[in-house]
DNA sequence: CAGCCCGAATTCCAGCGGGT
DNA sequence: ACCCGCTGGAATTCGGGCTG
């Protein structure tokens, strides 16, 4: 390498440090829609917030999670699936409009109803473990130019006294929403679908302008399903999950359509599109 | 009515086993 | 090998009640 060479490296490299520097100074999120929930794409894309059934869910430890190509995660902390995140989407929205780094009071009550659950003693009780857990977490998050590492909380814990949860993000995680590194999601839409694989593939394919096809496999190993039965997992979840997107999708006036194409050697490539006028490849049989 | 609590019923994913 | 329905364990809802 040639000393020109070397000093352009140290230049570039400076000025991506400079450009996460500057990030650092403003310390405040975009800001999104009511019915909007901002999430970074990394997360979207990975099996950190795994499609799997509620359940039993094994601590992880620096465990480099499953993800596409220009991302990377590795994580430490208890197993996370689909409803750590819309209970992390939530805290992210009521944090959105102050300074990241404050305290951000809310009662559970409140968090419960924007989360559209019930406010029962067993929901509360959930909810106050999954903060616990979700602030119990490690992360480092490699998302294009930009990297975060730390807890997807800061911290959590609850005011005796008031009764009050308090929040507190880590301010560094301004840098996963930098430019088009993060989706805003419809809440309403992911509100109404059922299962958590629909959950998942709806914020999979959120970040997507126009998706490539993907094998079942694939998507099998993105969205973290602990399926061991691929034929299972893309006959019974995957197709349910589909079909129950594409008509909430369909309710709430937006485009969903997809088309699960069976390749000759027992692949299975599943095709969507959320442009009203693109064309799927020709299937009748099995179109959604 | 907001906020908190309880118990029974329901829902979900994935595994299992019987039938063909 | 494949289809199909049943089942277990955990989360969540339903429908109530209580307090200030």
């Amino acid at each position: 390498m040639s000393n020109l060479e070397l000093s352009l490296d140290n230049l570039r490299a400076r000025q991506e440090a400079n450009a996460q520097k500057s990030l650092l100074r403003q310390l405040q999120l975009p800001l999104w829609a009511e019915t909007q929930r901002g999430v970074p794409n990394s997360l979207l894309r990975s099996a950190l917030f795994a499609a799997i059934q509620r359940g039993k869910r094994p601590f992880l430890k620096r465990q480099l999670m499953a993800s596409v190509e220009n991302a990377s995660i590795t994580y430490t902390g208890i197993r996370l699936c689909q409803d750590y995140l819309t209970v992390w989407e939530c805290l992210v929205h009521v944090a959105r409009e102050q300074q990241l780094g404050n305290r951000c009071e809310v009662t559970t009550y409140q968090l419960l109803k924007l989360l559209d659950k019930k406010d029962t003693g067993g929901n509360r009780q959930v909810l106050r473990r999954q903060l616990a857990e979700l602030q119990a977490t490690a992360l480092e998050v490699r998302q294009g130019r930009y990297t975060y590492s730390g807890s997807l909380i800061d911290e959590a814990y609850h005011d005796e006294e008031t009764g009050r949860a308090i929040i507190v993000l880590n301010q560094r995680i301004v840098a996963l929403y930098q430019g088009d590194g993060y989706t805003k999601v419809s809440w309403q839409i992911r509100r109404d679908l059922r299962t958590s694989l629909a959950k998942w593939l709806h914020g999979f394919y959120a970040t997507h302008r126009q998706p490539f096809p993907y094998t079942v496999a694939k998507l099998h190993e993105l969205c973290g399903s602990n399926a061991k039965s691929l034929k299972d997992f893309e006959e019974k979840t995957l197709a349910t999950a589909l079909e129950d997107l594409a008509t909430v999708a369909k309710s709430h006036g937006e485009h969903f359509r997809y088309l699960v194409e069976r390749c000759p050697g027992g692949k299975s490539l599943v095709h969507v599109t959320r442009n009203p006028d693109a064309k799927l490849p020709l299937n009748p049989q099995i179109c959604g």
